[in-house]
DNA sequence: ACTTGGCACTCGAGTCTGATGAGTGCCAGG
DNA sequence: CCTGGCACTCATCAGACTCGAGTGCCAAGT
């Protein structure tokens, strides 16, 4: 059904059309390509694979444009990750090793994805619920207003300030800190606010309960709250080749840029970083953003859990193996940087 | 020159424009607002008008379209800022009391900036050097890393991890930080890093300048540094009525919001939370914002001193009372929020 | 069974045309 | 100084026409 040169024939067209941006018609395909046979003899293979819904044609006197479909099984089966150039990974080696702190990492690598894929780039902050407790410090604002404190193993830090129920001195809550960071400093934050919550019998926590329930409660709600951060550059690469890239306008895309929680959706269920995810038109499950496609994958953790995911978006067509080798090479980075600092 | 009834011209012919969107004629203005003369004479006033350089008309045969100049009249002269109605009011105040933290007020203020005002809005984090220290918090990593934690009045939390010169107990570290917070705490931030740096001569600070100069560096560094972030809520408002608003396209625009330090300077030199800025069209000073006007204003701080900016960005062609009544009513809603937590 | 050249056909894009109408500028009279 | 009248300009729209890229199909060749 699909033999070889059918296969060639699709990649070709999406190549074309990737660097063109116009429909691509059999002429012009031999010409481009040295495939061996006649412009007839492409028409007829390329009115297969528009049977098979690989290809369309805008209307009927034009060239084809791939499909959803054809973008799907390009990437699939007919294209490799395309490695960046060595000069490309020093670039970027030296500019993420130049961040003072967890911000600016993660600002810099989002800006650095943009420019690459000349896309736009979003990148989300490591997830808290993944992280381990690096240190909790309870500050003593005034004797009944306390402010919690928590540093991450990623370098993240969050903070909330919670009226507590009675008075307190500085000496307790000093006492009280000690026996906190004993006991969870190093443990995966999810578990925190149980190891809180009910310290081992031996543990001395005087005559405290109150402190106790009201930190393991902070704990609760900051990994549930905070979980969801994202950083985006690049927007105005979505203005580029627009009127063709994007049925209508942009509008319905940079309003579910805005909505964060479908960004988060969209970079996905973070597997491992070792997998690219790629997610081509109607396959994003938002209808704002049929017509865009996602590459993302996983980056920071070990090789099973990753910490948070980062990605691209841009229009469908795009460059796939580029913007792979990109995401891919990025996220690398990143989770080394992470692994280290 | 200029008599009431040109004046009263020119706001008819903003107010229609800004409302339609379409280039407004001698005929129609005198349907719409009932001015008591004849389109003659109508004509007559625009003929001046455009003489002058507050109106302008884009093809021979087309209505007439105000000008940066004409806007600027407009702004300063024939409008006066429209206050939100009490049901806003009661909205606002409402949807920011929700918030929890800092990140949470400024989040908030900046989409609810832009969902009323139906154009991109920007808010300035509250400024680190016209913020005063409310705690200095020293975290002991390992016995040579510290963590330095900032947290001002305004709720903002800043940290940076620092390699000691040499190793340090807790038990020193702890001396240090009383000290520190004895001597810093509710001065204004600009000053701490000078006031960690010479210690007044009475206060022990024993046999580790090495620690008081590397705080105080950190001080230093992070007042420079972090002045600087800005959040935006509603860029897809710029993609409604975009091919008339913006001559070419909305990517300079987009490009320009990207530039944060763009933006801080759009926000402008923030005077007193009572003034409100109007910048429009060519006075921008940025050429990819020719064509947008920002309205822009101080809040928080006291009544001569602001802690930052906030604002909306724009077409020209946009609701100057309106926005101009959002802006202000936001900014002080936040500065009173700020005030209280 | 596949490839190829030929050929008629389709249809978008571009160009020209004329008609329409909104809007203007000007002028003479009130 | 206002007004009605009038000739003029010019963008927009629809229709007619051409051009050409690209297709589908068929019969002949390998």
């Amino acid at each position: 059904m699909l033999d070889d040169r059918k296969l060639e024939v699709l990649r070709a067209i999406v190549e074309d059309y990737v660097s063109t941006n116009e429909p691509v018609g059999s002429k012009s395909l031999v010409e481009r390509h040295h495939l061996g046979v006649s412009p007839a003899t492409i028409r007829n293979d390329m009115g297969t694979l528009e049977e098979d819904g690989y290809i369309t044609q805008p209307h009927t006197s034009a060239g084809r444009v791939p499909t959803d479909k054809g973008y799907r099984l390009f990437v699939d089966k007919l294209s490799t990750v395309k490695p960046l150039s060595p000069a490309e990974r020093r670039a970027i080696e030296e500019f993420l090793r130049g961040a003072v702190d967890l911000d600016d990492v993660v600002n810099r690598a989002v800006r650095l994805l943009a420019q690459l894929t000349r896309q736009v780039a979003v990148v989300q902050y490591p997830s808290l619920s993944r992280s381990a407790v690096r240190h909790i410090e309870l500050v003593r604002l005034t004797e009944s207003r306390l402010m919690v404190v928590l540093i991450t193993d990623t370098g993240r830090v969050e903070q909330r300030v919670v009226e507590l129920p009675g008075a307190l001195t500085e000496d307790e809550v000093a006492d009280m800190r000690s026996v906190f960071n004993q006991h969870i400093a190093g443990r995966p934050l999810v578990d925190a606010a149980g190891l809180v919550g009910d310290l081992p019998a031996t543990v001395p926590v005087d005559d405290r309960p109150a402190l106790v329930a009201v930190v393991s409660t902070v704990l609760e709600t900051l990994v549930e709250r905070v979980d969801d951060r994202v950083v985006l550059a690049g927007t105005a690469n979505l203005a580029r080749g627009s009127a063709l890239d994007f049925p209508n306008t942009i509008r319905p895309v940079l309003e579910a840029l805005e909505e964060h929680v479908v960004l988060l959706r969209l970079l996905g269920e973070i597997a491992d970083p070792q997998t690219l995810r790629v997610s081509i038109g109607e396959e994003n499950l938002y209808e704002g953003l049929y017509g865009a496609s996602v590459i993302s994958t996983g980056y920071g953790g070990d090789a099973s859990n990753a910490l948070a995911a980062l990605g691209v978006l841009g229009p469908t067509r795009m460059d796939y193996p580029g913007a792979m080798g990109a995401v891919r090479a990025v996220a690398r980075y990143v989770g080394q940087i992470l692994a280290e600092g």
